[in-house]
DNA sequence: TTGTATGCGTTATCAG
DNA sequence: CTGATAACGCATACAA
């Protein structure tokens, strides 16, 4: 590779000295009209650019912000492989950051040491969380002080950190409250486990619409691993041969899987059972039956999380947000057989 | 943030040289047990991790490998959005990259000469291209030296470096013999442009299946955008008043927007039309109809990509390689009508 | 075997 | 206002 031009060229090349480069492209201090001109047509010329790793020495910042993932089975795959959930977030996120003039570094952590290290020996300027994190992690970040943005994590976890999140407890609501008032009262919640406060949340929300009609509430049901479709299956299989009418699901991976299994037994959806999902992802709207699901405006919350934290690497602290949802009725849903 | 401990700090501890502690913590040279037990207890005991900044600095290598989509109308969004065959390719890239000590760097790229900045900058190591990317890019890359790994890339775009990819010619055949065999005569090929050389071999053996078979091969339905569900829903729509009795997509996402179309036009999967696919991601099993397609190994792809790219790293040169795929017969594909 | 000195490309400090 | 010079943290050629 043909060496690239340093500054110490550029100096060379104007016959200036190094630190007067610096001061003309970072426009650091007054320099003299005729010095500046100088010093940009040499950098033109050679085609000078900054080292980012030379400059991150001094600085102590390196214009990289990480986004991380939990590991499962020491893979992020198991996390983000089926849903485009994540699609829609790490392009958002590439999208902000790169217009901003950071780069992404992406990485799958699980133990909180790791996780330190990592963010340290990079010199990492901010950090996207996605998803739930051990608690340890938590803790561990507290005694660090980089800026960091938390992407559907609530407050008992965080601590000093913004975080982005939905109306978790209203989208549980609007699925709940859609099917009993079309008639269904044997609903099944499916969570992929209450230790996620999200998962916490919807399902709060789930109950409250049965309580605001003097209903007992379902306890839930609960599928075995993360967000999956195979989840959503397995739940669908046992809940084929059940009483229930209607399943809500807390996204919509599972929620096809759910569709399928019941599919796979005979059973018909909308017309026997009806099935919500959750986050409204693209193809929700292209499968048959088509998906009614609670909607995220996902690409809004990732874009939303960036900026913040890039405001926040700015010196501007910036606070969470949450976002609002709303309920889209398609094909999945119908009142229940008489 | 506590100051991290730097080596020299270690160095001071453990009452030796600066270069003491280089040498053993890089296994470089000789050194006597007794110092190397010494420099080891001081580094464990002050927690010390290199700053991998400053070690780029003087190694001119960082530890870092990009992974670079193209990207349209300013974002990867356009390309990745919809399709979980990312989430597979970048978790397989991750997995293998964190294992290897290395971060991994994700970027948007347009035009040839961010490319070259950005891997100078950063000092890349190596770079996967996911995608097709403009011609231009691949003349700005052979004037570099960075080891780089093409994905999905076919070799008159390339010149020097390995590209792993699937036998794009056979899925084409696969798909259409299938349908042949069941005695399809009237079938559509849909691609998102033969631009790009991975539709072109796959309508290559799409059109083999009918030479074979004698028969005139049929011209080529050309989606307007990339791999999109609405790409493939505005294809079905137009076709759903056709006499095709089968269609043959480029993707799992375009089929399924292509079977919706039907379904909304009336037009029943597989009753009245055959669809098949391509990648098989995961959903596929779960729709209903479950997609026919062609199963190429994603994960698999996306490791061998990144193993071969550490290779070329670390100074083995890795060949290119083509992965086999093969036909998953399911539930979108049946016998034309009498 | 170990320590010293220098370089990597920038930015920050401090004289002039 | 400008320009040497010293960090920044690490690796390495060279000297001891």
């Amino acid at each position: 590779m043909k060496r690239r031009a340093t500054i110490k060229d550029v100096a060379e090349r104007a016959g200036v000295s190094k630190a007067a480069v610096s001061y003309v492209l970072n426009d650091i201090r007054k320099v003299s009209a005729e010095t500046k001109a100088r010093v940009l047509q040499a950098a033109s010329e050679l085609d000078y650019q900054p080292d980012f790793t030379a400059r991150s020495l001094t600085k102590r910042t390196s214009n990289m912000i990480g986004v991380i993932l939990p590991l499962v089975d020491a893979s992020i795959a198991n996390v983000m492989q089926e849903n485009t959930y994540y699609n829609e977030m790490i392009s958002a996120i590439e999208k902000v950051a790169r217009e901003n003039g950071f780069d992404v570094l992406l990485t799958g952590l699980a133990r909180p040491e790791e996780y330190r290290n990592w963010v340290q020996k990079r010199r990492l300027d901010g950090l996207l969380f996605l998803g739930l994190f051990p608690a340890s992690i938590y803790a561990e970040m507290r005694s660090m002080e980089v800026p960091a943005v938390l992407i559907d994590t609530y407050e008992e976890h965080t601590g000093k950190y913004p975080s982005v999140n939905i109306n978790d407890e209203k989208g549980g609501f609007l699925a709940a409250e859609h099917l009993l008032s079309l008639g269904h009262e044997n609903i099944a919640f499916l969570t992929t486990g209450l230790e996620n406060p999200v998962e916490v949340h919807r399902y709060k929300g789930f109950t409250r619409a049965f309580q605001e009609r003097g209903m007992t509430v379902p306890s839930p049901e609960t599928a075995e691993t993360t967000h999956r479709l195979e989840s959503g299956w397995m739940i669908g299989k046992k809940l084929a041969g059940s009483s229930r009418t209607a399943i809500v699901c807390t996204s919509d991976i599972t929620a096809f899987g759910v569709i399928r299994a019941l599919y796979e037994a005979g059973v018909r959806v909308p017309e026997d059972v009806s099935v919500t999902g959750f986050d409204d992802i693209h193809i929700s709207r292209y499968t048959t039956p088509s998906l009614t699901t609670v909607r995220q405006h996902i690409m809004q919350k990732g874009t939303a999380a960036a900026e913040k934290l890039i405001e926040t690497m700015k010196g501007h602290p910036a606070a969470g947000e949450t976002f609002d949802v709303k309920l889209v009725i398609r094909e999945s849903t119908a009142p229940p057989k008489q």
